[in-house]
DNA sequence: TATCAGTGTTTCCCAGATCGAAACGGCAGC
DNA sequence: GCTGCCGTTTCGATCTGGGAAACACTGATA
């Protein structure tokens, strides 16, 4: 979880955010003990952060164990519908994924990664995991981000390259020629490099504050030869350039 | 926003969340002045909870001015995946939202107002405020839950009954009588009680560790006559049958 | 049934993090 | 240039949050 300790920061705060990513990312209710371990502090601080997040409501004691609440659901939500950003981008993604009959969404680089603005998940096939951590060079939203950005940024960016798959690119030098490819016919193809048997494609969008990008995802086998190097491709093309007019 | 201060919360992590919540609920970026106010703190100890929400990347500082990062919503989002009773419950309420042909969803009580854990907006006409926080006493899904409570809670929840329209029910013993109604023909009706114009329709659900309720809503010329008070309940209750069973 | 190892919970005290007051610097508008 | 308001920074006293250790409970084991 990528947390630039700049400056002095709240530890307290610090921690229990922890805690709830903990709970967030656990499937299952959690208890003390492992809260404690996966934080790196002791039983009895993890136990008051877990309960100060009980009594604000973001977490929930079943039988002494502590899962995230769904209270959190709604401040993101509330969140969702006061985002001007996101509710550009609604319709027009949606829009594509019926389309493209697949998983569509937009995504924006924060701390290195990229996240979810929206996901039009109508068609999602259920095969591969959604909503995880998105590398920027695994990931066909990533790299076609990476190849807008100056090269300052992508090396700092890059310092670990995971190899997710057979197929991740992991090396500098080919990332880079493939960040070129892209730059060139202006659309970026990911092959299983992120999950195995999921291809995806994307564009980005050139925006004034921000960098962002469209993508579909799809299984390999359904999103393959000239659907995933053509028709896809197409499609993406002019939901950016109707994006990026709507955002201006 | 409802805080039960048990015990001894962490008051650096209370305030810390205090300050988001201004951010989320805030429909451009607040400084750090009116963040102090609204949270009752001075403005040094805003502006270091603040950057504190900003290096944990839930904040984002634009122009000495500050908002809620998407960040959050990445987190909501992997809890949306991670939890069991959102998966079990979206099927259903997709199928349901377009049978009716209107937003239909699934709430849950707590601390005394419903929480949407689904909302299938696919049908949302725009004209309406979608998840805000929905009072008990007055939305077709709150009255159905509140049928299913004791009495003892009833009366707790009901210390204050905010009239949100002409057609609110504020007074306790004709709310009884709602209540009773509800209870005898098994669904429940929101005649304009918490937005004007709005219509609704509700089901509760029993199941063995908590109250929750479906619901259909809609502009109120649309959903009116016998498509509300027949159709859109038979609906329901074919849905509140197969969402309790799946819910076991 | 007794033992034990593993929980979650509570107590306690002190280091040091957090809070607030006040000073600072920058900006906009009379 | 003056004034008022804002975000930012500094700094010291206070009192909160952290950790160690004891406690309570549970379930498994023999």
């Amino acid at each position: 979880m990528s947390t630039q300790t700049e400056g002095e920061a709240i530890e307290a705060t610090v921690r229990s955010f922890s805690v709830l990513h903990v709970l967030v990312d656990a499937p299952r209710p959690v208890g003390v003990t492992e809260i404690a371990s996966r934080t790196d502090v002791t039983k009895s601080t993890a136990y008051k952060h877990v309960n100060t997040l009980v009594s604000l409501g973001y977490a929930e004691k079943v039988e002494s164990r502590y899962r995230p609440s769904i209270r959190l659901l709604d401040c993101a939500r509330r969140l969702e519908w006061n985002n001007e950003l996101i509710r550009t981008v609604r319709d027009p993604v949606d829009e594509l994924a019926e389309m493209a009959n697949e998983v569509a969404g937009l995504v924006v680089e924060r701390d290195g990664v990229a996240i979810d603005v929206y996901c039009a998940d109508q068609y999602y096939s259920g095969t591969f995991p959604a909503y995880n951590t998105r590398y920027l060079h695994c990931s066909a939203a990533g790299k076609a981000i990476l190849a807008e950005l100056p090269e300052r940024r992508i090396d700092s960016i890059l310092e670990t390259c995971p190899a997710l798959t057979d197929h991740t690119i992991t090396d500098r030098d080919e990332l880079s020629m493939e960040l070129n490819r892209i730059r060139e016919r202006g659309f970026s193809l990911d092959r299983q490099e992120q999950f195995p048997d999921v291809n995806s494609v994307a564009v980005s969008l050139r925006t004034d504050d921000f960098v962002s990008a469209v993508y579909v995802s799809g299984q390999a086998d359904e999103l393959s030869g000239k659907r995933f190097e053509e028709n896809i491709p197409g499609l993406l093309l002019s939901a950016s350039r109707m994006l990026t007019s709507a955002l201006e």
